[in-house]
This record gives C-alpha cells, sequence and structure tokens, in this order.
RNA sequence: GGAGCGGUGGUGGAAGAGUUAACACGUCGGCCUGUCAAGCCGAAGAUUGCGGGUGCGAAACCCGUCCGCUCCGCCA
C-alpha cells in the first residue's frame, strides 16, 4: 500500500545538508539509490538532483520506520523524516558532500515502488544504448546525466543573462516555415487546410532573423531548434539547438569581439575556462594551407609544409610530373618516428589511401643516413635539400606525397590530425580557439554541375570582390564569413549578410536560380531589402557541440536530453510511427510502395 | 546509398563446432547493529536478436533480416 504525498512536506535536498544542518529535524524525498540491510539495522542512501544522503534506520529511534524500511528496494520513490547528527569519525564517507553526517529515520514514507530497473543507476553505465535510451529516463538519473542536464540549464542561462544585458531581445521564431532550396534536406509537415502543399521545419532561424532586422530589433538572440533531415554522426543529431544571434549596424569586427566576450562569459561561468583575447585568426587559405582544415585543431602543432617548388625540377619523375600538372607536393614531420616498423610505415601509407592519396613517400632520418623511396631516383644531398623546410632531425619520419591541391590538403589535414591522436600530442586540458575567416563565397559542386553557396546565400561577398561576378570567376569571391573554432570542432558559424537587393540577386544568379525561381522561393526577402533594411550581420553557436566540449563528453547524445539513434528515430516513444488511414486521408497523402520509391 | 563493428539470463561478460552455456553484479530466501560497490550462506533465472542453410553436432561457420554504434557519401 503506497502513501499519499499529503501531509509530507519536502524540507531539504538530500545533497544540500551539511554539518550545518546537525540538530535539525529535515524531511527528504528521493529515490533509494542502495540499501544495505544488517539485520537490525539498514541503511539507506536517498538520492535526488542535489545528491545523495545516507539515512540510517534504527529501530531503537522508531520501530514504525524500521518496518516500513523492511521490503524498500532500490530506485523506491521515499520520504524520510529525522534528525540530522554528526557521523563518529570512523564512518565518515569523504566521497560525499553529505559525508560527514547522517539522518536518523523517525517516519518513512513509500510514495511509490519500482521494478528491478533494465540496468543499474551507477555511474559509469556500461549497458547497452539500446537499453539507455529505451529507458532515457532511468539514464538521466544517473549523476553523470543529471550534471550534463544542469550544465545544459547553465549554458542557456548565461547566454540569456550576458545577451539581455547587452540589449539583446530574445525573439521567437516559426516552426512551421516554408521550404527553400540549397542547404539540407528539410523536415516536411503536409498541410492539411491547403492540401498537398507543406511545411518545412527550420534548418535555422536564418531568414527570419534577417527579417527581424529589418523590422528594427537591432539586436535579437534565440535558443533556437533547428532540424536537418541528413545522417547522424557522433556529433550530429535531425533535431538540435542553435545560439542565434543577429545584430544591426555592425561589421565583421563587430560581431566577432561580441562574441568573443560572450564566450569568454559562458565558459568561464560553466567550466572556468579563460581565454586570452582577441581570439587568434586564421584565414581560410591560411587555415587550410597549414592544417589542412577549416576548423584546425591548435592544441598541438605538425603543420603541413609546402615543398612544391623543391620538386618541380626534381629528379623524381613522379611528383615533377605531377607539379608541371598543377599538383602540390606537401609535407609532414612526425618527430621521433624514424624508427616505425615496416608495418607502421604501410599503415600510415594505407591511411593515406583511405583519405584519397595515391600514395605516400616516406623518409627516415636515422643516424647512418635517410632511408626513402626518394633514392631510386634522388641522391641523398638532393633529397635532403628538397626536404629542408620540413627541419628533419635524426630520428623523424617525414611523409611526403603529391597530389591536387583540395586532395592533397584534405587527406594531410586528416593524417595530422591522426599523428596527433597517435603521438598524443593533444594536452587533453587544453582549449584552443581561433577565428577562421576569409571562406571562399562559392563552392563548385561536382554532381550538380554548378556553384554552391559555401556559408549560404545571404551571405555578404568582399565588396572588392564584386566584380568577379561579372568576370564570371565565381572561385574568387570571398565571403564576409567567420566561424569559430575550438579544438578542431566548428563551435559558431556566421557572417555579414546582404542588405541590398541588388547583390543579393546577384548571388541567387551565380548560384544558377532564374529570376523567376529566385523571386518564388525568396521574394519575401529581397522586398523586405526594399524597405529600408539596415546592414547587419550574426551568428549562430551549436550548443549542443558546444557542450560536449564543456562537458568532455563522448556523443552528442550524451547532452541532449531526449536523442535520437542513428538511424533517426526515439527508442523511448518509438517514434516515428505509422499513422492512421484517416490522418493520411484529411492530409490527401497516399503511401507508395517501395517499388515506386525504387524507381 | 555504401563500409566496418556489435547483439549470449535482469545487467556486464566468458565459452578451439562436441556432455549440464563460465564468472561477476543484480533478483529472491536465510543470517547479521556501523555500512557506504556492506558481508556470509543458499536458490531461481538463457529456446545465445530473428529467419534460413551447412554439418552427425551450431552461441560459434555461411546467407538473409532487424536493432545499436562508428565512419564515408550527405550535413548551405
Amino acid at each position: 500500500m503506497l502513501d499519499k504525498y499529503e501531509g509530507f512536506s519536502r524540507t531539504h535536498g538530500a545533497g544540500h545538508l551539511n554539518e550545518k544542518n546537525i540538530g535539525e529535524t529535515v524531511s527528504l524525498c528521493g529515490w533509494v539509490h542502495r540499501r544495505r540491510d544488517h539485520g537490525d539495522l539498514t541503511f539507506l542512501d536517498i538520492r535526488d538532483r542535489y545528491g545523495l544522503c545516507q539515512v540510517v534506520v534504527d529501530p531503537k529511534i522508531s520501530k514504525t520506520a524500521f518496518d516500513k524500511a523492511d521490503p524498500i528496494r532500490k530506485e523506491f520513490v521515499v520520504g524520510i523524516s529525522g534528525k540530522v547528527v554528526e557521523r563518529a569519525n570512523n564512518a565518515i564517507n569523504p566521497n560525499l558532500s553529505t559525508g560527514r553526517i547522517e539522518i536518523l529515520a523517525e517516519e518513512i514514507k513509500i510514495f511509490n515502488e519500482a521494478k528491478t530497473t533494465p540496468f543499474f543507476i551507477e555511474e559509469n553505465i556500461t549497458a547497452d544504448e539500446n537499453l539507455r535510451m529505451k529507458y532515457r529516463y532511468l539514464d538521466l538519473r544517473t549523476q553523470h546525466m543529471t550534471r550534463n542536464m544542469i550544465m545544459r540549464h547553465k549554458l542557456i542561462k548565461c547566454v540569456r543573462d550576458y545577451l539581455s544585458d547587452n540589449d539583446f531581445l530574445e525573439i521567437d521564431t516559426p516552426i512551421l516555415c516554408k521550404s527553400t532550396p540549397e542547404g539540407a534536406r528539410d523536415y516536411l509537415v503536409p498541410s492539411r487546410v491547403q492540401k498537398g502543399k507543406f511545411f518545412a521545419l527550420p534548418q535555422s532561424p536564418q531568414l527570419f532573423k534577417q527579417l527581424l532586422m529589418v523590422a528594427g530589433m537591432d539586436r535579437y538572440f534565440q535558443i533556437a531548434k533547428c532540424f536537418r533531415d541528413e545522417d547522424l554522426r557522433l556529433d550530429r543529431q535531425p533535431e538540435f539547438t542553435q545560439i542565434d544571434i543577429e545584430m544591426s549596424f555592425v561589421r565583421q569586427d563587430d560581431v566577432m569581439q561580441m562574441v568573443e566576450k560572450l564566450t569568454g562569459y559562458i565558459f568561464d561561468k560553466t567550466a572556468g575556462i579563460k581565454f586570452d583575447t582577441p581570439f587568434l585568426r586564421l584565414s581560410y587559405d591560411e587555415a587550410m594551407d597549414s592544417y589542412g582544415s577549416d576548423k584546425p585543431d591548435l592544441r598541438f602543432g605538425v603543420k603541413i609544409t609546402d615543398l612544391t617548388e623543391n620538386f618541380r625540377n626534381s629528379e623524381f619523375a613522379v611528383f615533377k610530373n605531377a607539379v608541371a600538372e598543377g599538383s602540390l607536393v606537401k609535407g609532414l614531420k612526425m618527430e621521433g618516428c624514424a624508427n616505425y616498423s615496416r608495418s607502421e610505415i604501410d599503415g600510415l601509407v594505407e591511411m593515406g589511401k583511405s583519405f584519397g592519396l595515391k600514395g605516400i613517400v616516406t623518409v627516415q632520418y636515422k643516424p647512418d643516413g635517410i632511408k626513402t623511396q626518394f633514392s631510386k631516383a634522388m641522391s641523398e644531398e638532393a633529397v635532403k635539400k628538397a626536404l629542408e623546410p620540413l627541419e628533419a632531425k635524426d630520428g623523424d619520419l617525414l611523409l611526403i606525397a603529391v597530389d591536387k591541391k583540395d586532395v592533397i590538403l584534405n587527406a594531410f589535414g586528416r593524417i595530422r590530425c591522426e599523428i596527433g591522436k597517435k603521438l598524443t600530442l593533444i594536452d587533453p586540458k587544453k582549449f584552443s580557439i581561433l577565428w577562421v575567416t576569409d571562406f571562399p563565397m562559392f563552392e563548385y559542386d561536382d554532381e550538380d554541375k554548378r556553384f554552391v553557396a559555401k556559408h549560404h546565400p545571404f551571405t555578404s561577398p568582399f565588396l572588392a570582390d564584386l566584380k568577379y561576378f561579372e568576370t564570371g570567376e565565381l572561385d574568387r569571391v570571398r565571403a564576409s564569413a567567420y566561424d569559430l573554432v575550438l579544438n578542431g570542432c566548428e563551435i559558431a558559424g556566421g557572417s555579414i549578410r546582404i542588405h541590398d537587393r541588388g547583390v543579393q540577386e546577384k548571388v541567387f544568379a551565380a548560384l544558377g536560380f532564374s529570376k523567376e525561381a529566385a523571386n518564388d522561393k525568396f521574394g519575401f526577402l529581397m522586398e523586405a531589402f526594399e524597405y529600408g533594411a539596415p546592414p547587419h550581420g550574426g551568428i549562430a553557436f551549436g550548443l549542443d557541440r558546444l557542450l560536449m566540449l564543456i562537458t568532455d563528453s563522448p556523443s552528442i547524445r550524451d547532452v541532449i536530453p531526449f536523442p535520437k539513434t542513428a538511424s533517426a528515430s526515439c527508442l523511448m516513444t518509438g517514434a516515428p510511427n505509422l499513422v492512421d488511414e484517416k490522418q493520411l486521408k484529411e492530409l490527401a497523402i497516399k503511401q507508395i510502395t517501395p517499388e515506386i520509391i525504387a524507381q
């Protein structure tokens, strides 16, 4: 028979009690974390969001309470009243914040019983993801997950506090939006009222926030839910949260300075991490040339070194010929790895192949000379001369390869990260933040045979580069876009936006939109630009990824209360699910067979 | 769309194709007044994800399928 909560009232959180409460009579409510039954004396650990506290159930204090405790098992929901007492010296538990005190139970209420849980609610959960996701509410009971949820709250509160204090307005924007081309696949919602038509869930509030600037809101932010129907990854969920920010009458530096202050505030308040300002800035070209990535991890060195000119006229025909055809020669140095075995070196070459390289030439700097495939065509002197920029010393291993610019930079960028991991060059306590700027505006899409926007089509090109629209050299147009990168992870991205109809039309034209198509999809935006649109720009943080870094979580699922699995389903509720024929009929939707889909 | 890894009592996790599918934790019962991963004694609990196949014999090998995880493609 369960007890009613009527007549009982909680006075403290279990984890909040300490020596100051000694002598007080308190009431706790919570879950029974563990029960230790010594026969004529029982210990109950009561757990709530605030922590854990030991309750002593002694028949000499209360026989009624003692009998009541008999059937209590793990995860029962109970209420305990009793006096807080100091523990004997030899009974102190230094692992608990409440370890110097305990409660002598005078009254026990059982508000609910609990079946044996499908997995243990303890710190290092080893249970299968399947189970954790199906019983997410149990998973969230662990201290670890509770802490992550508290961090999530703290982070959001920091953002609200800081931005509110700096004249930003929190304004919400629609979830039922218009499907527009470009970008990720949309989640669609059928309209019942207008049969055959669909809403799309927002991939981001991009256009709304720009229109809020046109509306004169001046400074806006939102903790915004965003939806992208693409495949999932360790750090990617179909439904995620952005800290979305937009400001009027700003240049790129104004946004960046504001973001540096906000970021500093967030990291200091949530994790006690302080950054030096201004943050390091690298241009996109610098980042790509030195690190092979537009989000380089600068917690360790290992720069990519260019050797193209040194091999332009070399004896090594493979490199010489490739360079003549426009390929680049790049090198990476692995300090102290000259003694790698044949199989370790083969492993590196294989890695290169998996990243798209045809091969890698290795050079081992040993005390008795160098060992390398270059020797077939070049003297040791010539090899050393060609590789001088890498400044190798005895004991080092060099990786050299040739390929088209994008291929080799991408491959070496990834190998660089593998080297960082393999040689444990990364200090796990270090936080390395930087801006990457001056992105190219467009990128050629081989599949669609057209240029696409690297950031998004509302990003302002450098005004100085507008001339390339006329000459058709779209790959030379730079964008006023900036990414904030922390430990090799893009945590925020933003840009100065176009606020001029003419420029916006040029960009759409460059992307291959007809005037009609541009008007049909984005006419409302361009029309708004004709009614006094202020210069504006902004940024959006990936809140979940930010939390992953702050909490040092191995997966984005660990910082989202109810995440989706890799196949985008919710194992707890069973979403997505089939719906009634009747519901479909109301929406004028007819299901088609897999055979038709395959066509 | 493609690739890799995994799925064994409630949980974790063993098991060269060969008797009764280890072990630990949990659960249940008993003993026990200072534990905090309590301890001690005992018991129950599994058609090895699902469906085929090979074979005298399959948890194991093969094929298919479902689910989870990771990666590539994809993610302005």
